[in-house]
DNA sequence: CGTTTCATTGAGTGCGATCAAGCCGTGTGG
DNA sequence: CCACACGGCTTGATCGCACTCAATGAAACG
C-alpha cells in the first residue's frame, strides 16, 4: 500500500461529510466510524459501521454521498486515491486484496439489504448482535455506539430497539452488564431468533 | 474481456442456484434477471433485478449466496472466474473496469441499504419508479417482472404494492396502460414522494 | 449537586401485513 | 368460437408490529 496520511478524529467529529470531494480512501487505525446519510426531513441511516482494520469511503463518484463520523475518538489513515491508482499499477497483490476487499463489501452491502426488507425487528437485533460478537470471541458482543446509532442502523426507533433487548434479557438469552456491553448467553437461541436456520459462525467457536 | 460461453434461460429458468459453487461472473445480453435469497420459512428477497448490459453473479466466497433466475427467456454470458483472472493480468483498463464496475455495485447496495431501512413503502415505490424509468427514456418504466417480484425487492407484499400503484394513478400522477408498464405523467410529484430533496436525474431530462 | 444526555418503560396510534373475495386477461379444450 | 379454469392483479376488512408521544430512570459531566 502506498504511505497514507495518518489523522484523528474526536468523539462525534467528522472524517468526511456529505457532499464533499471524494479524494481518500481510509483506513481505521483504533475507535470505531460510523458512515451514514441524513435525509432531507431529518430521517437519518447508518449505512455502515467501520471498526480498526477496515477500509472506508469508497465512492463511485466524484463526491461523498455519505458522510463518516468517529463515534469515539479515533485515529485512522488517508490514503489519497491518485496514490493508490499508483501503487494499483505496479502491485499484483494490492489489486488482489482490493478487489476481494470490494467483493466482500458487496456481499455484506447484500446481507444488510436482505436483512433490512425482509427480517423482523427482533430478527435484525439477533443478526446485528451475532455479528457484533464475531468481531470478538463470540460470546461478548462491545457496542461503542449508542442506541439512537444502532436504531438508525438497523432502520428502527430506539424505543423499539430498547424493548428488544429487554425482551432478550428478561428470555436468558443475553446479559447487559451495560448499554454497551452484551453477553451472549445462549447462542443457539439468538440464532433461532435471526431468522438464519444455520449458524454461519458456528464452526468458529463450537 | 476474456471470451465467455453463450447460454441461455427460459421464463423462471435457474441461471444459478444458492449454493452452488461461483465459478463464473456472468453478462446479460438480452431479456432480464432477479437473484434472490429463500428464508428458511420461505420469505424470499429479490436482492437485484439485472437488464441487458448489467454483469452478475460476484460472489466473495466460493459458492453463490443469492440465486439467479430469468425473468423472462434470456441470453446471457458466463466468464469463467480463472478466464478473467488471466486477463486481468494483462490488460490495466478491463481491471479498471471491473473496479469501477465493484465500487459503483457498492454504491447501489448502499442506496438499497438505505431505502429499506428508512423510506416509507410509498417513497419505496416511488424511487423504484424513478430507477426504473431511468433505463430508459425517464417517462416510461417498463417492468418485465410480476408484482410479486417487485413486492420481494421492495421488502413490501404484493397487496400494498398493488394500493400505492392505484393511489399514484388516481392522483393522476402515473398511468398504467397495463401491468407491466408504467407511464410517468407528473415526475415532480413522483420526486416529491421518493423521499428524495432533489431529482437526481433531473439533469438528463430537463 | 444540579444539569444534561441517553436508556428504558408506558399508553395509544397507524402503517403495512394478513386473511379473504372479487376481477380480469390468457390459454385450453370441447 | 365459446365455456371454463387458472394465475396474477386488485380491492376490502381486520389485525398486529413497530412507531409516536410522553414520562421516568440512570448515568456522565461540569
Amino acid at each position: 500500500m502506498p504511505r497514507g496520511i495518518r489523522q484523528r478524529a474526536g468523539r462525534d467529529g467528522t472524517i468526511y461529510a456529505e457532499g464533499d470531494a471524494a479524494a481518500n480512501w481510509y483506513r481505521l487505525i483504533s475507535g470505531s466510524v460510523r458512515v451514514f446519510r441524513v435525509l432531507a426531513d431529518g430521517r437519518r441511516h447508518i449505512g455502515e459501521f467501520v471498526f480498526p482494520g477496515d477500509m472506508f469511503g469508497f465512492e463511485p463518484g466524484q463526491t461523498h454521498i455519505q458522510g463518516a463520523e468517529a463515534i469515539e475518538p479515533a485515529e485512522f489513515v488517508a490514503y489519497p486515491i491518485a496514490a493508490i491508482e499508483r501503487c494499483i499499477v505496479g502491485d499484483a497483490a494490492v489489486r488482489h486484496a482490493i478487489r476481494a476487499l470490494l467483493v466482500e463489501r458487496l456481499a455484506a452491502a447484500q446481507n444488510r439489504v436482505m436483512a433490512l426488507g425482509r427480517l423482523t425487528a427482533a430478527e435484525r437485533l439477533a443478526d446485528f448482535l451475532l455479528g457484533m460478537a464475531r468481531r470478538g470471541d463470540g460470546r461478548f458482543a462491545d457496542m461503542p455506539m449508542s442506541r439512537v446509532d444502532v436504531a438508525d442502523y438497523l432502520g428502527l426507533t430506539v424505543e423499539t430497539l430498547s424493548r428488544l433487548f429487554t425482551n432478550l434479557r428478561q428470555r436468558g438469552i443475553i446479559r447487559l452488564p451495560n448499554a454497551y456491553h452484551v453477553e451472549i448467553l445462549d447462542r443457539a437461541a439468538l440464532v433461532a431468533a435471526s431468522g438464519h436456520s444455520a449458524d454461519p459462525a458456528a464452526a468458529d467457536f463450537d
